[in-house]
DNA sequence: GAGTGTTTTAAACGCTTGTTTAAAAATGCT
DNA sequence: AGCATTTTTAAACAAGCGTTTAAAACACTC
């Protein structure tokens, strides 16, 4: 009943990174056993099945990355702090976990792997009131009215994509990885400066 | 020598379809074969092998990929036009191509998916002459000053992200696919008005 | 219509895949 | 100590992989 518990999470921890690192279709059990330093069939013995593992890193991975976005949201705070701040901890969740969202959107793409229900990230977000905060100050005329789900699709466009798209925009300008990793610090700035300005207009 | 051209495109367009659509390790010859109505010999027949029909379907993907960026930039126009019709077209295009960026940053994460040198993107991008134009307007205070870097990464961020991640921002804001797509269209127009007036400030 | 070169096919190659088996080793308990 | 349970191992399974082979089907000229 007991599991050794060093084992399974010794497992869990090299398939996380292969599984991150590769896909779910370009790995192997048996790459995952090799990265854990254990046999084949003890993958299987801890997690039953290839898929079963894979589904385990998978909704973890997601789990991580709708927390990154709720916390901010909830805290007591004026709209316009709480979303410079929400975009400011969004891009430095991206620049600490850079293949997260590459990975997520890849597998998501998957035929059969649907992650329906369980999330309910939409009724997370609800229930922090940073949508009727937004409403309010868009009736109030200090925020740009645009429907909710345009701006979370600007600000996850401009803090996802710039770490997603490393090796094609290294590739497009010929930066080697040290020199856009430095760029990627300012762009964080202007980001910021953009999205902030347009959602709330200063004139 | 006049190898039947109807068969051989045949497979190519079968490879291309399936090949975005799952990535290199997502799918088999043989799966390609059935695509495309043929025999799986028939496959390495006319390309060799897997991977050489895929680096085929790859490079062409990269090289549609940046042409569409190269026309505007040639274009005889006024900075600011050119880079509004710019950030429209790259939009329209993945509209009409929306699972190329995750294809081509999915490829290029894999190890040995090298591209290098022949592309040469970056000086095709020097020749039209935009990035001088861009540092005149600089100077004479008609644009922000940015790194041109930045600037293609803004209005690339801006969009192919909200085409690439479309299952995942589905899925956050329960949205079915056509509802998505109707919010994309507008979404276009935000996306232009944001990064244009962060470029060329009012004021 | 025999002879030629090209295109297509079915079958097989050796290898890797995910998964299971059954025995071995390690552990816990009295 | 000895027994029962859990953990680990090596080996095997059928199925699928990329690729090759050799023969069949086809198209064509003379």
């Amino acid at each position: 009943m007991c599991k050794n518990k060093s084992t399974e999470e010794t497992i869990r921890d090299a398939a996380r990174r292969v599984f991150i690192a590769k896909g779910f279709a370009g790995c192997s059990s048996r790459e995952i056993a090799k990265e854990a330093g254990m046999n084949v069939a003890l993958v299987n013995y801890y997690f039953r099945s290839k898929n079963q593992l894979f589904q385990l890193i998978f909704h973890a991975a997601m789990e991580d990355f709708f927390v990154s976005m709720l916390a901010v949201f909830a805290a007591p705070m004026d709209l316009e702090d709480k979303l410079k701040i929400f975009i400011s901890n969004e891009y430095e969740f991206f620049a600490k976990h850079p293949e997260i969202p590459r990975f997520i959107i890849g597998e998501l793409t998957r035929e059969g792997c649907e992650f329906d229900e369980q999330a309910a990230i939409k009724e997370r977000i609800e229930q922090t009131g940073v949508f009727q905060e937004a409403l309010k100050a868009q009736e109030e005329g200090r925020m740009r009215k645009i429907d909710f789900v345009h701006i979370i699709i600007l600000i996850m466009s401009n803090c996802q994509y710039p770490f997603m798209a490393r090796p094609l925009i290294q590739q497009i300008h010929e930066i080697p990885t040290e020199a856009y990793q430095e760029k990627l610090a300012l762009h964080k700035e202007l980001v910021i400066d953009m999205v902030m300005n347009y959602l709330f207009p200063k004139n």
